[in-house]
DNA sequence: TCATTGGTTTGGTCAGTCCAAATACGTGAC
DNA sequence: GTCACGTATTTGGACTGACCAAACCAATGA
């Protein structure tokens, strides 16, 4: 009897076979991020790509499907239709961030440490980089804000806030900023604690953070929207001393 | 002869006919963050789902495909495999952010900048809820830091101000801490100015940054955070005086 | 000239079939 | 009994081919 041949000379690591569709969206996403596209360029019909991928119809449009989620594409039917290039947006920042503060029932402490952490450095850049326009669209924002309806105040109280960040003229804290302000609004819709009161001073705060983005007193700006942003804060976490109840 | 009966009296608005499978997504989506079926739970498999919303298959695996990439499920092959429920975590705002820097060509600036508003607030954060694995995870990085490998000491760099983020136990900012540590990396990966000197430096502030943690000091921990990435932000920038090089 | 209408392109959906991975399970050797 | 091995089963992955519906374009006719 010989001893039978040994087995284990050769040795392969672990091989992942990744799906077509996930290769496919790969390559279109690194083509299109490479700014190898143009955006707003359409990419071949889906049939057309069937024959240069030698892909099925079904995996070419998983693969489609993937970018449009992922921001990198707009999809629209019809003759002269296609999948056509964007860039990817803030928007799609705010939506994950938002996905992560629903299905990880975030606690409101958090939203509100992320935003004190956030919003006066915002109020910092605005004050330096806003133009005409982002004072206009305060103002307006600051008119929109007198009002007796909740759900006005609310809206035209977001809208300030996300207007400083667009001031900035920081995409990155632009994104984040709209998602930890449209976070805040959900938590605090049906708060009745928003009495004549809170909004005289909510107004108030705001006027004086615009003057300070206005006058471009980066100091000031930081320093008043310090204030406002953590007496809010612990304005709701008192209303609510749990601190602790998840949004939705 | 008779005037024509007008045909103009029934209006209707304009009717936008949703994609089958997104409406699928979105129910289930719902379903999902509503917490109504648990992390870890398994869908039923695609064939069954198919019978019971009467759509196609392909439909079918779209909808799940989109629930995919926006990490809510993981989808396994083989029999007991299947779509799993899964939370949404913080690395998919990594992600986002990241698709949004490389998408939108985000100049090293504002990357900076959005470090400097998040980093210094993380470690105050830090310092108050840190714990002794916190705490041991940041004592590992520093160690790791202190290598003659290029690569090496990024990675251990990147590892800290991740653990710092992580160690505030607040799950935004650990998200978007994490996005832009990348970020700041894939830009700096190539930088011939991390000399000795530079290491030198950063290891230091990071000890000392580290030790503020420890000792739960929130304003020694943001003052010397806030020292370092300045610092840093102002190497980088000094290094390349246009500061205006997009990432990629 | 201009509203109408039919054709054409393109994505959206469907049905059925087969393939491949991963596990469960039965069977036989020890 | 138990462990290794081969096989069956379940489940997602992929393909084919077909038809539907939206949207535009162009020919047509009043």
């Amino acid at each position: 009897m010989s001893t039978p041949p040994a087995r284990d000379q050769v040795r392969m690591p672990p091989v992942d076979v990744p799906k077509a569709s996930d290769v496919l969206a790969s390559q279109l996403r690194e083509r299109i991020l490479a700014g190898e596209i143009d955006e707003g360029a359409a990419l071949p019909p889906e049939r057309e790509l069937v024959e240069q991928t030698q892909l099925s119809r079904a995996t070419v449009r998983e693969a489609l499907r993937i970018l449009e989620v992922q921001g990198l594409l707009r999809i629209k039917a019809g003759r002269s239709g296609g999948a056509f290039v964007t860039r990817p947006d803030p928007q799609s920042v705010t939506d994950s961030v938002l996905l992560l503060v629903r299905g990880r029932s975030i606690r409101l402490e958090e939203i509100h440490q992320a935003r004190e952490a956030v919003e006066p450095s915002c109020a910092v850049l605005a004050s330096r980089a806003r133009t005409e326009e982002d004072l206009a669209e305060l103002d307006a924002a600051n008119a929109a804000l007198d009002t007796d309806d909740m759900d006005d105040f609310l809206q035209a109280n977001i809208r300030w806030h996300i207007a400083v960040a667009k001031a900035s003229h920081n995409q990155l804290l632009y994104g984040f900023m709209q998602a930890i302000s449209r976070a805040i609004y959900s938590a605090t819709e049906f708060e009745e604690f928003v009495d004549a009161e809170v909004r005289r001073t909510t107004l108030k705060a705001h006027v004086s953070v615009t003057e300070a983005i206005r006058d471009q007193d980066p100091d000031a700006a930081m320093r008043r929207m310090e204030r406002h942003v953590h007496g809010f804060a612990t304005a709701v976490l008192e209303q609510d001393p749990r601190g602790e109840i998840p949004i939705r």
